[in-house]
DNA sequence: TTTAGCACTCAGGAGGAAAGAGTGCTAAGA
DNA sequence: TCTTAGCACTCTTTCCTCCTGAGTGCTAAA
């Protein structure tokens, strides 16, 4: 059933009000409103209705309204208003992401700190290898006595080393020829595919190197298998506390514990497969502790087979709006920053700047 | 002045009691103790006395006495008992170390969690450089169509690498030059003497692979300046709230952000360069933020000129007995899983488990 | 269809009394 | 001289109760 004009605009009114008051919102407040030319009363009647249809709850008779789960669904599908971020928030969000990120992991941790910080919530990150992985070159380097170092280049063009330590010596003409060996043998090979032929087959290749090569081989298998989700990295729980809501301790506590957890190994699983920035509103959510929690995720991509996932935690009242649009224009300026490496672009945005 | 053996009694009791309550405590809860064979008005007079001296506190006329910083400070010092780590315990913590942990980030963020979990308390974990380092070794990789990796071994026996994309070409042979160019001119040598004549050198020697000198030089440059604390990891806040005295949501929101934010940076500074555990209590804390809450840290090797650290941040009451067991015997294992890196052996502990 | 008015509900705060925990002091006992 | 029992006193905490005010739903009039 669709909802008159007048119904959503009342309801897009206590939403937003909600948001930035956390408190109840009454009739009185909504009548009051500059756009709003209905009494208190007629107010009244819609917000009755609103609560029938189970859009609106009422946490008990004398208290105003709150919006229910299916209010904020509602909401965030078709009420908000475009949240236009302002030239300075593009702006720091900008500065921000060009400096430089080296590593994959660091990348996360940064990209999480500063989402945190540009939405005043708890944000999570992580970035996540899709599709099979496979080596695309091996290389051995003497490091002197009894080590040398293991570089491996990924199909994904991340690089991966480890300083491998033997009890025996080796010699740069046994490296070359196991390094021939793998080049031969296991590049390009997925990790399911690594049998005990092919671990032969580069035995029997390597020769007088033969006995390194289990060491490397296993290395290889474990780089290779590493759970899809290579990082996830959450930070600025401490701003949950900053949320009316999270004064209680125990709501703040289970809501922090399941961010702690391993409960965001699911998160992947939950969010549709399309691009674009997903809201979770309380029940939908992961893990039953986030309940009275919503989560909002938006996915880039960091190209060759690499994908981004960014996302705030907070209380089912937060400013979808704002968080959303901020949200967006990272994921994109990520995005961009990943496809063209080389000349760092950001989009274009916030010619306009002003609230909504 | 010495105190008598029994006032150090009662104050070992009080302390005791208290750690595990979280109350004041008074004068009854004390002469109960099994082994207290004095009446509670004694108790009392010693008690007063105790107060006087400034080792206990009363938060009002007629609540019990609560330790003062200094009366912290003395029973770690001398009255605490030791607490035996139980063979589950040992046994557990000894188990989740000997998982092998790959690079140094991973683990900072492992031995945190562990730390955490054992104690029950957000734990700090961090591995730092000591001293000065330099390059042991470059090595460049080609990789295909404009790119190279490049790879440095360095004084620590961590390898760092890097895939450098570049608009040209590069061709094999320029690779050689440029790698031998810099292992002539910029091994051993420390960030401080980076000097341009030095840039100028290696792009001299390395003929048509001069231009492809500064991105790598740059690079290391970068990665023997990179701050001494190569990482750091916070992890367990959740554990916090589970405390009585952080049901106060501004305090314990005042201690998560002080844990999130750089203060921590500082607390190399604070620790005093012996190793073992040390415990500092509320007033001696790094910032003026965490000045009603303790953090235990201990320090541990790594060798090759790396040194780690882990501590844990409670309230001043935490169980300093117990928590100052856990962290030294993880210190201990740690430090003896990287002197014999391939004979994984723990410490012998736990033979006689009891708590005290 | 909208609005004014009114009776009703209920959470939250203020005030006050009572309970309970703990103290310090005094005086008696070992 | 040291220890302990007893008691008056202090102060927090808890539990009432009462009151206020915000907000509602309903009815009747515009």
């Amino acid at each position: 059933m669709e909802l008159s004009e007048r119904k959503k605009k009342v309801l897009r009114s206590i939403v937003d009000l909600y948001i930035r008051g956390a408190e109840p919102v009454g009739s009185k407040a909504v009548a009051e409103l500059p756009d709003m030319n209905y009494s208190s009363a007629t107010i009244r009647n819609e917000m009755a209705e609103l609560t029938a249809m189970g859009y609106l709850e009422q946490p008990h008779t004398s208290a105003g309204r709150v919006p229910s789960a299916a209010g904020y669904r509602l909401y965030v599908d078709e009420l908000m208003s475009d949240y236009r971020l302002s030239l300075d928030e593009t702006r720091s969000i900008s500065t921000a992401i060009e400096e430089k990120m080296q590593r994959m992991d660091k990348l996360v941790e940064k990209v999480a700190k500063m989402v945190s910080q540009a939405t005043d919530l708890p944000a999570i990150s992580m970035a996540s290898r899709q599709g099979v992985v496979t080596v695309k070159r091996f290389d051995l380097i003497l490091a002197g006595q009894g080590s040398f170092i293991l570089v491996l280049l990924l199909s994904t063009d991340e690089v991966v080393n480890k300083l491998i330590k033997l009890p025996l010596e080796v010699s740069e003409a046994d490296l070359k020829l196991l390094g021939a060996a793998l080049n031969a043998a296991a590049t390009l090979i997925p990790a399911g595919e690594f049998t005990q032929s092919l671990f032969d087959r580069v035995m029997g290749a390597a020769g007088s190197a033969a006995s390194l090569a289990p060491v490397v081989l296993e290395f290889t298998l474990e780089t290779l298998r590493r759970p899809g989700n290579t990082s996830i990295m959450v930070t600025g729980q401490h701003r949950l506390l900053d949320q009316p809501e999270y004064r209680d301790v125990d709501k703040a506590q289970r809501v922090l514990t399941s961010l702690d957890e391993e409960t965001l190994a699911n998160l992947p699983d939950v969010i549709r497969n399309e691009n674009g920035t997903q809201v979770l509103v309380g029940p939908e959510n992961v893990a039953r502790e986030l309940k009275d929690t919503s989560v909002v995720v938006t996915k880039f991509d960091i190209g060759d087979g690499m994908q981004g996932m960014i996302g705030v935690v907070g209380p089912t009242r937060m400013d979808y709006a704002k968080v959303t649009a901020r949200l967006s224009y990272f994921a994109e300026s990520l995005s961009k920053l990943f496809a063209k490496p080389e000349q760092k672009q950001l989009p274009e945005s916030g010619e306009d700047p002003k609230e909504a």
